[in-house]
DNA sequence: AAGGAATTGTAACATTTGTTACTCCCAAAA
DNA sequence: TTTTGGGAGTAACAAATGTTACAATTCCTT
């Protein structure tokens, strides 16, 4: 696991820190798919993702889901953060987006880390900067543009993490991650197949130039 | 400034640190209406709201704006966390609700902080947590409400941070505020109307029972 | 007092998004 | 092979929101 530690984080934290957080911290494999967290949860441990990308939603009270943003490598969680100090309830739910690996390291430590090195202090500030500012892309998002807009962003960013040109989705799928109708998606989609931007096939979709 | 600090922080801080900030912090007094911090702005200090409100905002290429939530006595400004210490710009604009009074802290002071206080990185931890918070209910709203319950919604915070009945806005201002078009705001304002919950008059409502 | 700017009310219409309903197609299961 | 269910295409319609236009009112300034 060092190994594994030297090359996510090794640039960020120094070489004592490093065999701490081997020390007590603890692999984890995830498949694709599996919920690794829920609304409501309380948390105990905080996870440093190595590879892969984890998913985060929000649901209102109808159950209506909508993606916020996605973690991946070098990434914690930023909600662990703070539920683990507080033990609020977590107000996110978090999926495996691809297979993932993680490190998970308990709580406690957390906090003694803040205090004791200056480097994880500037990680965690730093996590929070950029869950913050995922968060204003996310408002920017829904509050400014308009639906073909917002697939266009997404589509986008699904290449960006699967690192491929094909998004592995179905139309229903998309429409749950940006809360809208399966319908609005066809639709929108098709006029992008139209634009000769993207083709699109059963349960799959071939960008081209978006 | 001293009792001042007390009055605000001082079930937070110990004695030791509310010294050392009643030493380098300054006091700062600023009028309705008045802007605080520019999108693109950096930032040298960091705010401790003693008394007043303070409006937070998003704004998109366009120069559309958008109400992201209020700070409020007690709290300080997640994004000067981290822009002070990441050298980075602001992504959000800041204008005084109220009149407000604030203590300004060089920033240079709160990653030192972090490493002696654990009240302070107590502190620090719970701000980004509560402004995570209050990101998730804006994102809600836009994503998950119709304009009319998130005018409603609006209303109800406006009357809790003026803590009075009437709030003195136009249908202009309250439209730039929740990004649509004043005709939309007068529109459903009317309906609040004539729902007996509200009384409308040139620049200022009446809130009656929302 | 007159003029002008800001504020509000309202109608009419356009656009965007959401909903319903039906079709066809494909793939896995029986 | 037939059945079954999910995925996708599309039309028709409904609802929400945005836009344009104009009138009426109030307030401030000249």
């Amino acid at each position: 696991m060092i190994q594994e530690l030297k090359n996510n984080f090794g640039h960020l934290f120094e070489a004592e820190l490093l065999q701490e957080i081997n020390q007590v911290g603890t692999y984890k494999d995830v498949a694709e798919g599996v919920k690794m967290m829920e609304i409501g949860d309380y948390v105990r441990s905080m996870p440093l993702l190595i590879s892969g990308a984890i998913k985060i939603f929000r649901e209102d009270n109808n159950g209506d889901e909508l993606l916020l943003y996605f973690l991946e490598k070098g990434d914690t969680c930023a909600m662990t953060l703070t539920c683990c100090l507080g033990q609020t309830k977590s107000e996110i739910r978090a999926i495996a987006e691809t297979d993932a690996t993680l490190i998970m390291v308990p709580v406690e430590k957390m906090e003694i880390w803040a205090g004791k090195y200056k480097s994880w202090r500037k990680f965690v500030f730093e996590s929070y900067h950029n869950r913050l500012n995922e968060m204003f892309a996310t408002i920017d998002s829904i509050a400014f543009l308009k639906m073909d807009e917002r697939l266009v962003n997404y589509l986008k960013e699904k290449v960006r993490i699967s690192e491929g040109a094909i998004i592995y989705s179905t139309h229903q799928e998309i429409a749950y991650e940006l809360h809208t109708s399966r319908v609005v998606i066809s639709r929108l989609l098709k006029k992008l197949e139209n634009l000769n931007k993207i083709t699109l096939h059963r349960n799959h979709i071939v960008i081209k130039n978006i």
